[in-house]
DNA sequence: ATCTAATATTTTGCATGCAAAATAAATTTC
DNA sequence: GAAATTTATTTTGCATGCAAAATATTAGAT
């Protein structure tokens, strides 16, 4: 038998992987300037969308697991990037407001996508694009 | 201003952490049936491809980091799975040996990645290897 | 031959991802 | 309307991913 099934360099899941980390890693330095982990970053990229969502939203809108979710959210809102606010109707929910600074840091951010694409050089937009259709049916199966 | 370049819909890095992620947790209970994670299961199909080679070696066929190799051979030693032994010639590496056992479990893995696939139904074949040469210009930034 | 630089691996500290259990509060059921 | 169920969030325990420091050993330079 040869297993072929079994070869690394035929396994999608292998490829996923080191592309994913592969590209987080790149994102790590300039995140480094404004002082945000690729996650923390990935949660102020939801907010700057919509602000003001609970947990349960933003854990829907980002993907990151629940309970990664409140450590997450802990160190964001000592770093006063956000507040964790007491839904007064449902006291079971909690509101995600950015603050001032939160809000601010959306300028210094712009240039990032662009700066990380562009370490990329032998990818082309229309094959970026490309990508991004075939992931979407690995993500939603 | 728009933003658009910081909507997470339209981010590459966001796909590829929610596919990954996706795939690799699709793996996890065809993988517990083994008494494996999915990086020792990573582990294991490099040295069912090529066995005794050294930790360095793996970690490039892996592309798993270096501090995490050291803590899954030391948990996969301790299942059986395999041996880490000193190189006499360089006493600074090491080479990792399958066990019988370790050797043996690569039957009864045939079945996952097929198994796993399956459950991905909206992508097609050709789709897949589409996919793995785009990961590839990824991969290879 | 000795001292220095490079290589291979391990250790440490921090930040997740994940499953499962624990809390707390709202909703449903009988 | 009290008990059981469901929902939202947090906590816990384990397994990485990563950067940086620490070790051990070998190769190189003088």
């Amino acid at each position: 038998m040869s297993f072929e099934n079994l070869q690394l360099k035929n396994q999608l899941c292998h490829r996923l992987y080191m592309a994913s980390n592969n590209i987080a890693r790149t994102y790590r330095e300039p995140l480094q300037a404004l002082n945000l982990t690729y996650p923390q970053y990935v949660v102020m990229m939801a907010l700057w969308e919509k602000d003001g969502i609970t947990i349960a939203q933003l854990i829907e809108q980002t993907a990151i697991d629940g309970g990664a979710m409140t450590q997450i959210l802990k160190k964001m809102a000592d770093k006063s990037l956000l507040a964790i606010i007491k839904d007064e109707e449902d006291k079971r929910k909690r509101v995600i407001k950015l603050s001032d600074s939160g809000q601010a840091l959306k300028l210094e951010a712009t240039d990032i996508p662009n700066k990380v694409l562009c370490q990329f050089t032998s990818i082309t937009p229309s094959q970026g694009k490309q990508l991004m259709d075939l992931l979407d049916l690995v993500v939603n199966k």
